[in-house]
RNA sequence: GGUGACGUGACCGAGUGGCUAGGUAGAGGUCUGCAAAACCUCCUACAGCGGUUCGAAUCCGCUCGUCACCUCCA
């Protein structure tokens, strides 16, 4: 592992070296989708993000292990529906099973996610297949004293979790005392609580709620942190190496995860280093389902909304959003997924030139190729050195284009090949192919129609049939048929069909 | 109100106390049957005002502007 990476932990609000607790184990937990609605493009910078960094810590040598839930347990709705979350509420709108709602949701999150690139995670954890183990958790947070019941309905006590000494508000940098003075007073439950500042482990369900389930507290539904707490210990450890999400994850979420997972047996952060993508902005505004300024994945890959003025495949959207760093927001406009779509395709086209870069035939090899190979090294090192910065893939992707325009040099005048060594050069376009497709993940998507190419080719062939050009006529027959394409002369013209 | 972030050329978007970011767009050129691609050259910016410094877009202060979190949110 040459390559030192560091990462921003929003814990320490600096950068850090990576060291993981177990090397070369490396747990990584990245908070999924509430599955109540489609994804829109805000949702898939986290996991764009995250997938890049998994790919890259295996890159390095690490075994990783990567964990992105899905929460089907609705979180509660705003202050209006009090009591009902999400989830229910969709299912009752739609005349559906609860769980109907979600697994359709989920199923398009996973095509849209896989058609960005994303690699599955290696454990796609359910909230409602860890009841038990969440039921567990306020369990012990209890005995620990720092939760107490009301009513069928368990609360974390966050001034008793304070007096401890435990610092609620370390990774979100904010004051109890200043939360307090801040708050807005209406919130759900809040009659129930101790303090506007605890928060729900377990809600009472009321006659109505649809998603429920026994616990020693009667009947009712997990809280709004809970399950990352519990799922993340499950299957990555009491302390895993990476925890992220959203920059608006940060308060209330994890801050409520780490106080959790404190509160519990644990006794820990939950994670060392905690990681915060920031937001996708329309105009300057945060794309979010509140502002009703987002755009769907399916809008987006169909072209189907006022503000584009075409579709935008995944991957130049990965490209685009890859542009940026991760911790800085990025705007989102059709101009920006233009450009992005050139740029994207540029990377692509010299994915291929670079399978082509040969020293002509009779060319003689420089003598001393130490300057070129040197030259080829560190545009190379550039790339690595954006990634080891804190995963930022602005300037990883920047060097490439560095890179790229000295392989089309090369390709544009192949006798330059001579300056440099095969070595080198072969070293720099593996190392191009590693950081494009496997790093960033970013694959070419072929935009030709295979069926018009068809079309096309059996033009050529009815002509060159009409010309009496027999040679070319077999040619082209005899290559169709290696596609497993059979040409029929037709009375009614040339027509095909799959060999059988 | 509290806390925090940011303001970079036509657009997007990195970065840094002194050295080319990069992509897109635009202009010129090489190449080319035409075209495209690619390559070369150009357009060289850091909100404003002060201060620190040999030197600041980069550090500090103020002003203006924008945004985020504090409530579900990636």
């Amino acid at each position: 592992m040459q390559h030192p990476l560091s990462l921003h932990n929003t814990l320490t609000r600096k950068k850090e070296p990576f060291v993981p607790v177990h090397a070369p184990f490396v747990g990584v937990y990245l908070c999924g989708p509430t599955v109540y609605s489609e994804a829109h493009v805000g949702n898939a910078r986290g996991p764009v993000v995250f997938d890049v960094l998994t790919r890259y810590l295996r890159q390095l040598g690490y075994s990783v292990r990567y964990v992105r839930n899905i929460t089907d347990v609705g979180h509660l709705v705003g202050d209006a529906d009090e009591g009902e979350d999400k989830i229910s509420k969709m299912a009752r709108a739609q005349k559906l099973e609860p769980m109907q709602v979600a697994q359709d949701y989920a199923n398009r999150y996973r095509r849209h996610m896989e058609a960005l690139g994303c690699l599955p995670p290696d454990i796609e954890p359910l909230a409602t297949g860890h009841i038990i183990e969440q039921i567990q958790m306020i369990e012990e947070i209890i005995q620990n004293g720092f939760a107490y019941e009301v009513n069928g309905s368990v609360y974390f006590d966050v001034p008793r979790y304070n007096e401890a000494g435990n610092g609620y508000g370390k990774l979100s940098g904010r004051v109890p005392e200043e939360l307090l003075s801040g708050s807005r007073d209406n919130l759900a439950g809040q009659d129930e609580k101790r303090s506007p500042l605890d928060f729900a482990l377990w809600k009472k369900a009321d006659e109505r709620h649809l998603m429920r389930w026994p616990s020693p507290w009667g009947e009712g539904f997990p809280g709004w942190h809970l399950e990352c707490s519990a799922m993340s210990r499950k299957y990555l450890g009491q302390v895993s190496d990476i925890h992220g999400g959203g920059l608006d994850l940060m308060f209330p979420h994890h801050e409520c995860e780490i106080a959790q997972s404190q509160a519990s047996h644990s006794h820990t952060d939950e994670a060392r280093v905690w990681l915060h993508n920031n937001m996708i902005t329309v105009n300057g505004q945060k794309m979010s389902k509140s502002f009703g300024n987002f755009i769907t994945m399916s809008e987006l890959f169909e072209g189907r909304h006022a503000s584009l003025s075409q579709a935008y495949s995944p991957m130049v959207v990965r490209f685009f959003l890859l542009q940026a760093h991760y911790r800085s927001t990025v705007d989102f406009s059709d101009e920006g997924l233009k450009a992005a779509s050139k740029g994207y395709r540029k990377l692509m086209n010299g994915l291929r030139q670079i399978e082509r870069l040969q020293l002509p035939e009779g060319t003689e090899r420089a003598a001393d190729t130490a300057a070129a190979d040197a030259e080829l090294r560190k545009l190379v090192q550039d790339c690595y050195a954006g990634l080891n910065d804190d995963l930022n893939t602005a300037r990883a992707v920047a060097a490439l284009f560095n890179l790229l325009r000295k392989f089309n040099g090369y390709y544009n005048q192949p006798a330059t090949l001579a300056q440099a060594s095969e070595a080198a050069l072969q070293e720099a376009t593996a190392a191009y192919r590693t950081l494009v497709v496997d790093i960033l993940g970013l694959r070419d998507e072929p935009r030709a129609n295979a069926e018009e190419l068809l079309g096309l080719t059996l033009q050529f062939y009815a002509e060159a049939k009409s010309a009496k050009d027999y040679a070319k006529v077999d040619t082209i027959r005899a290559a169709l048929k290696e596609q497993g394409i059979l040409v029929k002369d037709t009375k009614a013209g040339v027509d095909w069909a799959y060999e059988e």
